[in-house]
DNA sequence: CAGAATCCCACCCGATACTG
DNA sequence: CAGTATCGGGTGGGATTCTG
C-alpha cells in the first residue's frame, strides 16, 4: 500500500492543525497533572462554551489523547485524563509554549515596529 | 506595568494559532535553506491561493519571523527570507512536527478504532 | 451534571478581475 | 511579476433550549 508524500504531508498538517487550536491547547494543558470532570474543565478553561468543549473532547479521545470514563449514578460523572499518547503531546505542545513565551516580546516589538511603520489605510 | 496572566497566555494562544496554520508552517518550511520570490512560493506552496500567499507573508512579516526584499526595476522581484527568529521558530515546528510524524500512525490507527466504535448516526 | 440539537452570524478563504 | 479589490459560499463557534 503506497502511501504518496503528499498524503503524509496532509496528515501532519492536520495533526499540527489540531494542536494549533486554542481550545485543544487549553485542555490539554488543563490535563497536566489529574483528570477533571467535565463541569471542572468548563469552569477552568476560562471562555469556552459548552460546545466547544464537548467538540474538542470529543476529539482528543478519538484520537486517543484522552481518556473518557463514565461513572454510573446520580448526578452523571463524567471524567477525563490524559493517555500515554496524550502526554507525549504535551510534552512536545509545552515545548512551543516555551518558545512562544520566550520569544513573546520579540515578536509584540515587532508588531509594534511594523504597525507604527505601516499605518492602516484611511478608509 | 502589570500584565495580567490572562494577557499572557492569550498572546501565548494567538502565536501558537499562528504557528498551527497550515500555510505559514508550510511557507515556513519552504523558506529552510534558501530565499524565494514571490511566484517560487506561489509555485511551491502547492494549493495556497495568490490572496493566503499574501497574507501569509505579511503576518510573518510582522512578526519579524521573515524578511521582505524588493529590488528595484522591471520586472519587480520581491525576495522573502527567514531572519534569526524565523530560523527558532522553523527548528520547533520542525521538532513538533517530528512528533507528528512519529505519532501519526497510532493517531491514525485510534481514529480507525473510534470511528468503527461509534459509527455516524444514520440521518 | 453532561451533553445533544438548533439557530444564526461573523469571518475565513478561494475565485476572479484589475493595477503599478 | 507581485500584488490589491471585490464578491460570495462555506464554516467555526457562540447563545439558547431541551434531554437522560
Amino acid at each position: 500500500m503506497a502511501e504518496s508524500e503528499q498524503d503524509v504531508c496532509r496528515q501532519i498538517l492536520q495533526i499540527l492543525g489540531l494542536i494549533g487550536d486554542k481550545w485543544t491547547i487549553l485542555v490539554v494543558g488543563q490535563l497536566r497533572d489529574r483528570t477533571l470532570r467535565f463541569g471542572e474543565l468548563h469552569r477552568v478553561v476560562t471562555g469556552i462554551s459548552q460546545r466547544m468543549l464537548t467538540r474538542t473532547l470529543r476529539q482528543l479521545e478519538r484520537d486517543g489523547l484522552v481518556t473518557r470514563t463514565v461513572h454510573a449514578g446520580v448526578p452523571p460523572r463524567v471524567e477525563y485524563a490524559l493517555t500515554d499518547l496524550g502526554l507525549t503531546l504535551l510534552d512536545s505542545v509545552t515545548a512551543l509554549g516555551q518558545w512562544a513565551t520566550g520569544h513573546r516580546q520579540q515578536i509584540i516589538e515587532h508588531r509594534r515596529r511594523y504597525d507604527t511603520a505601516h499605518p492602516a489605510p484611511i478608509r
